[in-house]
DNA sequence: GCGCGGGGCTGTAACGTTACAGCTTGCGAG
DNA sequence: CTCGCAAGCTGTAACGTTACAGCCCCGCGC
């Protein structure tokens, strides 16, 4: 009912009769002048210049073996002179290939951000490869599944990178279904093996109760990550370990995280230190909240190093010029990054994921000058 | 002459003897039943299911005015309901369009970086458009030109944003010799009309002149951007110009800028301090460099505040927490962020450069609590 | 002298999209 | 009745790349 009319696909070619199918070739067979004119060179300028077929081009550029040598040579010599760069646009409408890595990223401000850090590893890494970084951010409000659903379905990359990953996190297991290459900063708890890099957490709180111990502090408070995401959970049960094995007691300061605003943690803070027995050892997950934090003690009218001794944990560098008195752990971002392009990268190579998986021990717990 | 080879087009289809050139018809015409498949839709499949021809159903999705209204609606209801999405690869491969901005940065580890900010303003504009956001890297020892001259020249984006401004800048005049669309965080002083957006360091300076001299401090110096930067020029204008107006001496505070280390601009500082006349006020152009230079201040056993007093800019808010003593002034970087995108995108449609110049006005100068 | 194999190269089609140049059909004017 | 025209739809080619299925020719075995 709705077939088209009945003519042939082509005769409003000027073409030839029947029994076509032989014919042809010859000179059609190369690309015609214009191919040289001005643009970006392609195949085709390419295949002009040296007189063979765009397809053998194509074939020399990857080194591939039914090419002769000298005319793998020659192409590559010739690609090289003339600046060639493969359209990326082409190839990954033939191939699917994007070449691009993605960062899906959490747009919330967070203090003390260390996500500069976060691409400039990335990038660092990335650089000495064809791919490309792309940012995919996602808001409070929506759901952080979507921007990796909108890359996955969209196949606007080959790999992603995520950050604020929880223990069963949905996230990692749609990626898994759905076979796609990606990397966590931050470990999960899920059976499948997935690429990860991961500070390692539980070691630096182990440390730094440990400091706080040495130092004669009992009552210990920790200033931890929000409890979805997996590390709250090695920072906590690290810090639990140490804290019973030095016989220490908790004070708890919980509804209130890293992530909180400097406003509510401060707040928080000043109360906790007002109550009948505040802590006189804090560890702290964030560089940033650590500002917070020391201002709300100082509020109290107490003073760390004195009535109270803080250990924590950093990326950016600025504590020590903050209180030379806090204990600090510091925290290779950028390293993360690196590592986690790596992992993805190698994973879309067909690596497998559990030799990509690294975790970062804690450095020294240092305190002023070192 | 180039018209194509003579043979038919199908003879390697299973069909059909000589003499096909007028056969043909019924199944060739509409995309075939495969396109119903799994995979992706494309707009073969909404063809198909449409029972309209490829080109009708895109015309229909932009609304061109040449199909019927109802088959226009209907067009876009099937796409709806099948959630077809453009393929990024063959829009590009056709048209040239990318739907990506660059952001080009310069990977250096810098203090207090705040480009995160500027990420998650460019973002939080490009969400609302359908353009991505591609971060293009270069580091000190590459040329600046590199990264940008890369991009204009495989077309990877369709628009670059750039920092690190210079008045005379050489990536602004290649653009603008390229006719690339492009906005800077900054101005320059390059004839030709482009987009950018700046903070008003000027003003900056000299409120913060004004602030200082009103606390009756008269010996200023000046913790400027590197100098080949736009904005050293604007701010240590401001800063000269005020002082000017309110009669004071400025203690030169170069070989040191915004942009060195912690430890250089520490050490420097503690050094300016120690000289006979020290200056008794400081306006800072950056909220890192404003920690390392009162840790200088403090190592020459003076007391910001009571010895001298400090305005600096910032953009991350953790001055006040550090030293409650700092007057600040912030910048929004996030908001640059948006400008800048929505500069390029403007850019991009049509809009002249010379209405896509902003300036950001600082706030007032904030004392502790404010 | 013929057939065969393979090295070295080739063209075609396809990925999904859009610019372009048609092709129908219906309708009103002549 | 024919023509012209416009509305509405159509197929083809092309963007640059790669998978695939050849093609040609040379040298070798028999």
């Amino acid at each position: 009912m709705d077939k088209p009319s009945d003519k042939g696909p082509s005769e409003t070619r000027p073409g030839k009769g029947p029994g076509a199918s032989g014919g042809g070739s010859g000179e059609g067979g190369r690309p015609d002048a214009r191919a040289e004119a001005a643009g970006r060179p392609t195949l085709k300028t390419i295949a002009f210049m040296t007189g063979l077929g765009v397809t053998t081009v194509s074939r020399a550029l990857k080194d591939a073996p039914e090419i002769g040598v000298e005319t793998r040579r020659r192409v590559q010599l010739v690609a090289r002179q003339v600046g060639y760069r493969p359209n990326r646009a082409g190839v990954r409408l033939r191939t699917g290939k994007t070449n691009v890595i993605s960062l899906v990223l959490n747009t919330e401000e967070q203090i003390g951000g260390f996500v500069s850090d976060m691409i400039y590893g990335i990038s660092e890494y990335l650089a000495q490869t064809p791919y490309h970084l792309i940012v995919t951010p996602y808001s409070r409000n929506n759901d952080p599944l979507e921007p990796v659903r909108y890359v996955v379905e969209t196949g606007s990359a080959d790999g992603i990178i995520i950050s604020r990953t929880e223990p069963d996190d949905k996230r990692v297991r749609y990626m898994l279904e759905h076979g796609f290459p990606f990397a966590t900063h931050g470990r999960t708890e899920i059976g499948t093996e997935h690429a990860y890099h991961d500070f390692d957490n539980h070691a630096f709180a182990q440390e730094a109760v440990k400091k706080l111990a040495g130092l004669g502090r009992k009552r210990l408070a920790l200033l931890a990550p929000p409890s979805p995401l997996s590390y709250h959970h090695h920072m906590r049960n690290g810090f639990l370990d140490a804290m019973e094995e030095f016989g220490l007691a908790e004070v708890p300061f919980n509804t209130v995280t890293v992530d909180h605003s400097i406003e509510r943690i401060r707040a928080r803070t000043l109360q906790l230190m007002q109550r009948p027995n505040p802590p006189d050892g804090i560890v702290s997950g964030g560089g940033g909240a650590t500002f917070a934090m020391v201002a709300g003690i100082e509020d109290a009218g107490l003073k760390v190093g004195t009535d109270i001794d803080i250990v924590s944990k950093q990326s950016a560098k600025l504590l020590h010029l903050f209180r030379p008195e806090l204990y600090v752990v510091n925290e290779d971002v950028r390293l993360a990054g690196r590592e986690l392009a790596r992992s993805v990268i190698a994973l879309i190579d067909g690596a497998p994921a559990a030799s990509l998986q690294s975790l970062s021990a804690p450095g020294p717990v240092l305190a002023r000058g070192e």
